[in-house]
DNA sequence: TCCCTCGCTTGATAAATATCAAGAGGTACT
DNA sequence: AGTACCTCTTGATATTTATCAAGCGAGGGA
């Protein structure tokens, strides 16, 4: 890695708090590299030969059966992905993809489990990583078991206009076909469901969302910190 | 707790490889309960004082929101629930109540996050111990948005009747509306899915099922190691 | 023994969601 | 400009799943 990028990845929360020689030990083997956007980086099943963090760009982690695919989440910088399977050195569950130009940090696993052994901070920042790993994916699937179609999607429109400012509108950060099949829906049922929100003023531009009645729509999503907060 | 309990609490796995110290320090403040069935020992919102260790009996995690609730696991012995919040300090996800008469070790959770910042084996273990939690809901949650009732119920039908032997017939360790809430549908579409899965050899008598036809319903299920796998 | 409760099942119906087919509108390439 | 995609939308229809209502049968208590 140049030594030009070592404060960038020292910044990262991961990295931040460890000692000075885990840091040179992780970092020796470690390396940048930019893909283009629609690359596989992974493949489900593959093993776990490397940590991977999104500096720039954005990765799409899915999963396939039987014929079926789906989004399982959004990977923004910054972010890690595939912390469990790199830790235990078991297969990975999930394929990955760019879905831009990304910059990726790619850090072998081995050195990563070699490094907590020893380092105490940065096996508790692994810990609190993998923590709110666990958790977001609890929510998402607390989310789908417990939730319409329409009701995920205005939650997560909520969300968005959450993180973009409250402003009364919202650009939506990915494809509609990736949107739909994160929030476990045909891409034409997502069409559907932004119809149904129009009573309850949303209207869609696009990928720009203008939330008309933010009342009426928190009435009908009802949501939940238990489901929704991205902080805890 | 009783010293007789030590040699019990030190073969978890949680606790196996830590050093004597820190487990003198967990143990000092954590104790044994015993708790009859259908007890609510936590709810989700609440803040993360314990970590629980289901020794004995069965728990089942449970989620609600907006009326509406779901059973998101049931933790067998040796089992741990609520890790990862009581490594964040922060509020439960979900609602645990027992399904059970049951026997269970209450840890508080400040001393867990003392003893793990100290002590590397047992932070390891928290690691291998919460990347397995999140492997076990990325499983879950891929099982409900790639499959269908039918097929989530036969994969965990094949399941089980491996747990028990491979002998051609399983006991459900779940009550049935329980089992239906686990695999996301309605108690009365369970019953349904029971007689779909009858051309399959399939036959249900109370708890007991009897699998007639095993190379049918592995046709049908479609198990997939990267979903049905316990052990990676 | 009777009767009640409870877990489960079944049937009828409604709601949610997926699928198939087609078309609109935009963009990029030739 | 024309053409070939591509994404998204819409309509029609099928499938899946949930809901509501009723009933069955085992077990428990009076």
């Amino acid at each position: 890695m140049r030594s030009a990028d070592l404060p960038e990845v020292r910044s990262i929360h991961l990295f931040q708090t460890m000692e000075e020689a885990t840091f040179d030990s992780i970092v020796k083997a470690a390396y940048f590299q930019t893909f283009p956007d629609h690359v596989v980086l992974i493949e489900e099943g593959d093993t776990a030969d490397f940590l991977y963090v999104v500096v720039e760009g954005c990765v799409e982690l899915f999963a396939s059966s039987n014929g079926r695919e789906t989004t399982m989440a959004m990977v923004s910088p910054i972010g890690t992905f595939i912390l469990a399977a790199a830790l235990k050195d078991a297969v990975y569950l999930m394929s990955a993809r760019t879905s831009q130009r990304s910059r990726i940090l790619m850090i072998p696993s081995e050195d990563i489990r070699a490094a907590f052994e020893k380092d105490t901070a940065f096996a508790a920042a692994i810990i609190r990583e993998l923590a709110n790993c666990y958790r977001a994916v609890v929510k998402e699937h607390k989310s789908l078991k417990l939730r319409t179609g329409v009701e995920r999607l205005a939650n997560r429109l909520l969300r968005y206009h959450n993180d973009q400012g409250c402003n009364g509108s919202l650009l939506l950060p990915h494809d509609k076909r990736t949107l739909a099949s994160l929030l476990g829906m045909a891409p034409e049922n997502l069409s559907r469901a932004f119809n149904t929100l129009k009573p309850y003023g949303v209207t869609v531009d696009g990928p720009r969302v203008y939330l008309g009645d933010l009342l009426a729509l928190e009435n009908l999503a009802k949501p939940n910190s238990l489901i929704d907060d991205r902080s805890m």
